[in-house]
DNA sequence: GTCTATAGGATGATAGAC
DNA sequence: GTCTATCATCCTATAGAC
């Protein structure tokens, strides 16, 4: 009885330090990526970061495209959800768009290093990787676009050009990763607030 | 008088083709850059793009390092030159925050690949190229922190935190050379306009 | 699960013929 | 100025001992 008991518990943490040993390896390596970019980081910068030689790697992951790929692709389904959610409600383009602003904010404080490596290194995606997560983005866009054009058609957003519009917020929301140092002082809410006011009503 | 005009002549064609092929092949890498990123676009990718071999490139420029120094250092002067232009005017921070949005978009146009390089790819600069270029975008930063902060102590601009605008601002312009496509469509001055609306009025 | 050793190929750069 | 040949080093990934 105790036997078959302790051979359960081996097998649960056998496959608990696995999986978080592929964690540590995507958490560290992301970090990196995040410094150098994908292709300036190799197998053996990765290991040097965990105290291990770059042969070890390969018992918790099949290879540097994979890191790469769970790291982009987990972000990518994080903003599609979000986004989904918000085109599930039944309320305003404005009351959507803020709500986009804040689960950006939201998404950013926990994957900084994934929307770095989404932002800059999705095109060292491979094979259907990369068509899933351009699919997502361009979705992603469409969703977006969708929320301004009807509130320019309600009259309720300002007559410019939708597409600068949606570019203007996007990259603006798209760069927040970058911008994690300065945020850290500031609570996520007050950021929230100000980023909305400073986004939709302008500046002056 | 012959042999010597000749002479001349083609001391001054060698000198003017010798500079037209490494902006060659600086223009050719610095698309390449852009698409890929430094670290993963090779000296054999440049010279295969130039329809010639990699040891050739040599003859043009010390290395690839150079290549990147030029395109990077290049454009950082372009916009410090500009925003210097911008500090030495005597006209309101409104004023000047227009003026900085319609440089962006100018210099954009023309150099979109050099800002894809500094955006992404000035980590790997080396030596005092990385220091300089650092120290030229503190200093701009710092320019444009001081127009935001008279412009909220004058009572002219939204008392939100400056650095929130300062970010939301330069965020967007930083990354309008991704957007070049869809710009190509768009009247330069149009697009100053809606820009200029957008990022000072708000969309609501 | 980590190591050493190494395969097999790419990389930045140089030497020297033409 | 471009080429071929090559160097020395780095890269991802695998094999197999422990």
């Amino acid at each position: 009885m105790y036997d078959g008991l302790s051979g359960w518990v081996l097998f649960f943490i056998f496959v608990l330090m696995k999986s978080t040993r592929k964690e540590e390896i995507v958490a560290v390596a992301s970090g990196l990526f995040k410094e150098k970019g994908y292709s300036a980081v190799s197998m053996r910068d990765i290991a040097q970061a965990m105290n291990m030689k770059a042969a070890s790697l390969y018992n918790h992951i099949s290879g540097k495209q994979e890191i790469l790929s769970t790291l982009i692709v987990r972000v990518a389904i994080e903003f599609t959800n979000a986004m989904e959610t918000v085109m599930a409600e039944e309320s305003s383009p404005i009351n959507k768009i803020e709500k986009i602003i804040e689960f950006h904010i939201d998404i950013t404080v926990t994957y900084a290093e994934n929307i770095a490596a989404l932002n800059n290194d999705w095109m060292h995606l491979e094979g259907t990787d990369l068509k899933r997560v351009v699919k997502m983005r361009e979705d992603y866009e469409e969703n977006f676009r969708s929320i301004i054009k009807q509130g320019i058609n309600e009259g309720r957003l300002r007559p410019n050009h939708p597409e600068v519009i949606l570019f203007s917020i996007l990259s603006t929301l798209r760069t927040l990763y970058l911008w994690n140092e300065k945020r850290g002082k500031m609570d996520v809410n007050i950021l929230k607030k100000d980023m909305v006011s400073v986004l939709l009503k302008g500046i002056v």
